[in-house]
DNA sequence: TTGAAAGCGCTAACAC
DNA sequence: GTGTTAGCGCTTTCAA
């Protein structure tokens, strides 16, 4: 950058197209009236010379302070949304050694007033840029609309949006997560019976947003093992008496191999049920590396876990935005999809 | 960074400790003579008022050029090494942006004398940092005591060092690579056979870098199926019909499951091999994700790879490096080890 | 041992 | 529309 090979400066523009260093910076950043002809010359000359603008002196210069929202679901210890949470608490000890500030709005991801009151907050007083998880689509889309219109950039977490704007997409595969979890259940076996774990929702209206990975498992059971017979069981997450019953009533009378599985990031609540129950013979897929699935999975009541990187995942989000803001660099892929890896008790440890 | 809240510059720091900012920028860089008394008068306001450096102001003054060396081996398309350099250019580009610059020097793995040329080299044109992959241990030592003397931070990939003054080490958990392939490749069975398929050594004495791989795939049967036969299969990779001829001697005859196991990055060999004959039948476990490794794993002619993200281990190795230069930052981690990631034909697009 | 002052390359306010 | 200029916070001579 500024070896002396390449030292070309806003100076050294500014002499060869015949206009000061004021004129130079106007076009630069389309700030302001510059005739075309200028405009148009001090194009040529910059890239003729190979002018790269100097980051340094350009943030040193331009003393705004660049903050990032990051508006994300409310979390509690180590849920998924915590994981998020973490990633941008990483991120943000990063990039603040860039002079970028990064910080969180949370909402109540059931209450869409909550949400509404976030995004008109960030409207009141624009930061530099956004990162927002969208569980509600609509009064989503009509914020980022906002955001374009005022030309702030945004990154949309999690799920995507009918929408064209975005500066870039950071999510998982779920289909295909899925997909990947039937394949790993049956192992190149036909089970007979597969064994759904499903949590009751309260509110209704909800979108389930594990539908999508669903789908792919069910997908992959109907071209692989279209005998195995598929068994939902719902489950009321907050009552170990009510998991233990319906999980008895289905199980209890099954003396096969068990194929359980879950498509959220719950099956440590699996894992419990058959230690309680002293349950072994059963192969269980889940989903997440959470502290207690990873318990379950050294266990042995787990036997695989598909996780995403939720975390690292959301450093490269905030990294991206970073550095759209201090460089103007456009992410090198816009739709971003998580790697899913495949976890078992010997190489969970280095899953860092 | 600069926000209004803790705008503290040198020049507050020069003010309250009665000096003026020449002398704070003395003590802040340990950098000539300094009274102990003002040193410490200085040090103690810098405390008190928080003072942290503007690393743009600090960047764009002093013109310095930061040079990160990386010395690895030579490499061709697409072999182990290639990705390691694969991943240089990436976070060279990177850094690039904050006016580091970061340089390939390869060597000769087969050649000490090419190495000791490369470090002597090094030390003639000091760099700001290096990044080292030690082929040759002995020499590596010399020479990074050397750059210990010197003060220059260095980093080393790879394989480990008996060495105490590295800034960071990043490598795989090669045993345990080992172990995990095992557990894949048996898969829960007790096969009669396990066939190993090395690559012929032209030269004697250089050291095996999968040897500690094989151990722990080796320990892991030992314990769960001593049982099984080990065959080791020798091969030529440069001729084909040599291939052909040993592994046609012990597979053909072998009517049931081959289990067939490679430690290095060419599993691909045995996938060409299984192709020429037509053989199905087998399970198969490579490492690395290679191209052509890839291609055999979503022909079917290898069900597994473990594979490491050597690319994206490397762009945080020269990260380290980087935040170090420009921040002073000591790597979060100091040993940091890959995670061993498991791919199979249905998760492996997503690993990019 | 210290202070003063001239930049580093860019931005932005102001003047013309 | 465009040029001029005063900084941004730090580093690094050069004098004292």
């Amino acid at each position: 950058m500024f070896k002396a090979t390449d030292k070309i400066t806003i100076n050294d523009v500014a002499k060869a197209s015949g206009v000061s260093k004021g004129t130079v910076d106007r076009v630069l950043h389309n700030r302001g009236e510059v005739s075309r002809k200028t405009r148009e010359k001090v194009l040529k000359v910059v890239d003729e010379l190979g002018f790269k603008p100097n980051i340094y002196a350009s943030m040193l210069a331009s003393q705004k302070d660049r903050v990032i929202q990051c508006v994300i679901p409310e979390y509690q210890g180590g849920d998924f949304w915590s994981i998020t949470a973490k990633g941008i608490d990483e991120a943000s000890e990063m990039v603040s050694h860039y002079g970028i500030k990064v910080s969180k709005l949370l909402y109540d991801q059931y209450d869409s007033e909550a949400f509404q009151t976030v995004c008109d907050g960030i409207l009141a007083d624009p930061p530099a840029g956004v990162l927002i998880a969208p569980i509600f689509r609509a009064k989503t889309i009509k914020f980022v609309k906002e955001l374009a219109a005022r030309q702030i950039p945004y990154i949309i977490l999690d799920s995507k949006l009918e929408d064209d704007n975005y500066l870039a997409y950071f999510g998982m595969p779920m289909y295909q997560s899925g997909y990947l979890c039937a394949d790993l259940l049956t192992n190149g076996t036909v089970p007979e019976k597969i064994y759904i774990v499903r949590i009751r929702r309260d509110k209704k209206g909800l979108s389930d947003p594990t539908v999508s990975r669903r789908t792919g498992f069910l997908d992959y059971i109907g071209e692989h093992c279209p005998e195995t017979e598929i068994v939902n069981l719902v489950i009321d997450p907050n009552s170990t008496e009510s998991i233990d019953c319906v999980m008895d009533e289905a199980l209890l009378k099954d003396a096969s191999c068990k194929h359980i599985v879950m498509f959220n990031s719950r099956v440590h609540l699996v894992a419990d049920y058959l230690r309680r129950r002293g349950l072994k013979d059963c192969r269980v897929v889940g989903f997440d590396f959470l502290e207690k699935n990873l318990q379950a999975l050294k266990s042995d009541h787990v036997q695989l876990l598909i996780a995403q990187h939720t975390d690292m995942h959301t450093v490269s989000a905030v990294r991206a935005m970073s550095d759209y803001l201090i460089f103007g660099k456009i992410p090198t892929r816009r739709d971003n999809y998580t790697q899913m890896d495949i976890l078992n008790k010997l190489n969970c440890d280095y899953y860092l």
